[in-house]
RNA sequence: CGCGGGGUGGAGCAGUCUGGAAGCUCGUCGGGCUCAUAACCCGAAGGUCACAGGUUCAAAUCCUGUCCCCGCAACCA
């Protein structure tokens, strides 16, 4: 008998940096979904992996002077080494430079090519020589590059474009007769709208201002930009032969039962994908999942904020279990989810240790101290109903579990395993144990009431290894216990009677105290900071003083300020320079309010160019200064010098 | 009228699609117990489900409008 297949994947992360527990996060959910289908039976293939080219990785590697491939293989063996820390099952590791790869890419491009589903257009717009950048009119700032500031010209580039709309029809019609393609199924309705029927464009599938990339090999002025490179990883980890020679896994594999990303690329894997593999005459996925994202307490983790948690400190303070437990459980099915260090401790100690660790704690001691360990079914039910509803709970978790995992709500298939060690707990307080052992003539009784412990804890262990694999697996050893299938779950009974417990239950998670850890993060935090300090100095094209003498700079007293209605960053001032009133607006209303900005003398750059800013007229600029860390500070002068004076 | 998410006991969230006694975790208070990691079990207090209208026998849930918060986009000269 075979094994039905079941193939699930994550995106691949970008190798531009290290990834944070955010990122972390989708391939240990993915891992928890691979091992229960494992579990439940399925020839289960997990792919996983790094997407390694483009531009910002070209640019990361000049700045760091090495090149792009030797910095992507920093990048992806960190992120590497990070799904394993995780402790995840995956079977595949694909790295977008690698050849296989590669090689199908090319194939992949050219065949839609010579099909004419990717064509040569012209990509149309304002071009920066300099920069080699093309912008759009709207990019342009005074009709000039956002960039450098020079002049742009309309120009054309050659590019290649795929006739997205040939398929739309196509894959509205899939969509609306698979109802679960698409998950959630709000996302669905936000596909539909606002890009399927609001009509496809042909997308530019080629790029030819930067190199790093896969060259489109019958015309080596381009590369293929990320969409057709990235998402087909998921058919060339398996062997995928554009000219019709996959390797058996293909065969095996695909179409994949379960792609696992962010909500952010949803549009990427719903409706390019998708007609990516019908423009190749192949199955389309059978569900594309848009998880929502982790967030840090203080809004969106990102490094320049510096609040940024990392699986591996997680890891360091909590353990993996704790925390993959924490990512799963806290994380909702369709808004995003919170994490901070606070709840972090108090998930680890309310949940693991207290109703998780102590229960099996307690229940190993009392059978012990009871019974040296050996652990019998008297079969005694001391005429109480408490044991049919311990039974009944534990027998009915596996599906309860399952029907959750079905629906991917793997926070509430967690929770239902946690209601049964619940259950033990209360059971120890309605049986009484310690009451029993006072009588000679129940030692049946408390024989039994034991016994039912450790076959409920066993049937919760079990359940608990795709989520928590090293934590189910300490469990079961502790106990003794044998493991059993799936089917042996919905059953009570399956614990060996006679079968002896470790004699040194070892505490599974300890309890830890907010203040302390939270002390810990702050070193934590201090010492990061202090390694990273000063913010990178780029080099900018060096200029003579003449250049600089173009600038007209001035102080400028700061008469009247108020925000610009319609507006959320900017400022509307009156500032007196010299003889004249100037009107400037600036984009600083998040870091000033309109009256702290009354009656400062500013650095003013006095001959720009007049602009409207949304709708309202600015003759010059402020000066300020910005960190990383979302700092601002208007430049101001340091001794009372009347307003109009020169700068320079 | 740019796009989207959200406002539910002190905190964090579920419930909203498919109306039908307001639920979970933490915290607080009271009680029980002592096998255990000061843990476990029971009970209580605490909510006009942002606001205002509407539909309905019945609205946290459906409809309309308003206010507030948060992302993204856009201006950051």
């Amino acid at each position: 008998m075979s094994k039905k297949p079941y193939y699930i994947t994550t995106a691949i992360a970008y190798t531009s940096g290290k990834p944070h527990i955010g990122n972390t996060y989708e391939i240990v959910l993915a891992d928890s979904i691979a091992r229960f289908k494992r579990q439940q039976g399925y020839d289960v293939r997990f792919q996983t992996g790094t997407d390694e080219h483009g531009q910002k990785i070209e640019l990361k590697a000049q700045e760091q002077g090495i090149t792009p491939k030797e910095f992507v293989d920093n990048v992806s063996s960190e992120i590497k080494r990070i799904w394993d820390l995780m402790n995840t099952s995956y079977n595949k590791f694909i790295r977008t430079t690698d050849e296989y790869h590669e090689k199908q890419v090319q194939k992949i491009f050219k065949k839609l090519y010579e099909k004419g589903d990717i064509y040569k257009g012209h990509y149309e717009g304002m071009y920066c020589t300099p920069c080699e950048s093309f912008f759009t009119q709207s990019q342009l700032v005074d009709g000039k590059c956002p960039d450098c500031g020079r002049e742009v010209q309309p120009a054309k580039e050659e590019a290649y474009f795929f006739k997205m709309s040939k398929y739309a029809d196509k894959l509205i019609k899939h969509i609306e007769e698979h109802p679960e393609f698409i998950q959630p199924e709000s996302r669905k309705n936000e596909m539909m709208n606002n890009f399927l029927k609001a009509g496809l464009q042909d997308l530019c599938v080629s790029r030819s201002s930067f190199k790093w990339g896969i060259p489109v090999d019958f015309d080596d002025k381009h590369v293929i930009y990320v969409w057709i490179d990235a998402l087909s990883n998921y058919i060339t980890g398996l062997g995928f032969d554009a000219d019709g020679n996959s390797d058996e896994l293909y065969n095996q594999y695909w179409p994949a039962d379960l792609h696992l990303i962010g909500k952010d690329i949803l549009r990427f894997h719903t409706i390019y994908w998708p007609i990516m593999l019908m423009a190749l005459d192949q199955p389309l996925p059978k569900q594309i999942f848009g998880h929502p994202w982790l967030l840090q307490g203080d809004g969106k983790m990102s490094k320049s904020k510096g609040n940024v948690i990392y699986a591996d400190d997680l890891v360091g303070f909590f353990g993996v279990d704790a925390v993959r437990f924490f990512v799963l459980h806290e994380m909702p099915f369709e808004n995003d989810g919170v994490i901070t260090w606070e709840l972090m401790v108090e998930r680890l100690n309310s949940e693991l240790a207290n109703t998780l660790g102590n229960l099996v704690n307690r229940t190993i001691s009392m059978s012990n101290k009871y019974f040296g360990g050996i652990v019998e079914n008297k079969n005694d039910d001391g005429g109480s109903e408490f044991d049919e509803d311990l039974k009944n709970t534990a027998v009915k978790t596996y599906d309860k579990v399952a029907a959750a995992m079905d629906k991917l709500k793997v926070a509430d298939a967690i929770s239902e395993i946690f209601t049964l060690f619940k259950r033990c707990n209360k059971y120890i307080d309605e049986t009484m144990p310690w009451v029993l052992a006072k009588d000679e003539a129940k030692k049946d009784r408390l024989a039994t009431v034991l016994y039912n412990l450790v076959e409920g804890i066993s049937i919760g262990a079990t359940l608990l290894l795709p989520f928590m694999p090293e934590t189910g697996e300490k469990i079961l050893k502790q106990l003794g216990a044998q493991s059993r299938t799936l089917e042996e779950l919905n059953e009570f009974g399956k614990y060996v009677s006679g079968t002896k417990v470790t004699d040194k239950p070892e505490i599974l998670f300890a309890r830890l105290d907010v203040a302390e850890v939270m002390e810990k993060v702050e070193a934590l935090k201090g010492k990061s900071e202090a390694s990273v300090k000063y913010p990178e100095v780029e080099k900018k094209q060096e200029i003579t003083i003449e250049d600089f003498d173009k600038i007209q700079l001035r102080v400028g007293e700061v008469l009247k300020c108020e925000p610009v209605p319609k507006a959320k960053k900017l400022l509307v001032s009156q500032i007196r320079v010299g003889n004249e009133i100037r009107q400037i607006v600036s984009g600083i209303s998040k870091y000033y309010k309109p009256e702290e900005m009354v009656g400062k003398k500013v650095a003013v750059v006095t001959n720009l160019k007049p602009v409207k800013l949304c709708g309202i007229l600015s003759e010059g600029m402020i000066l300020a200064a910005m960190d990383n860390e979302d700092n601002l500070s208007v430049l101001t002068v340091d001794k009372d010098i009347i307003c109009g004076s020169e700068i320079g």
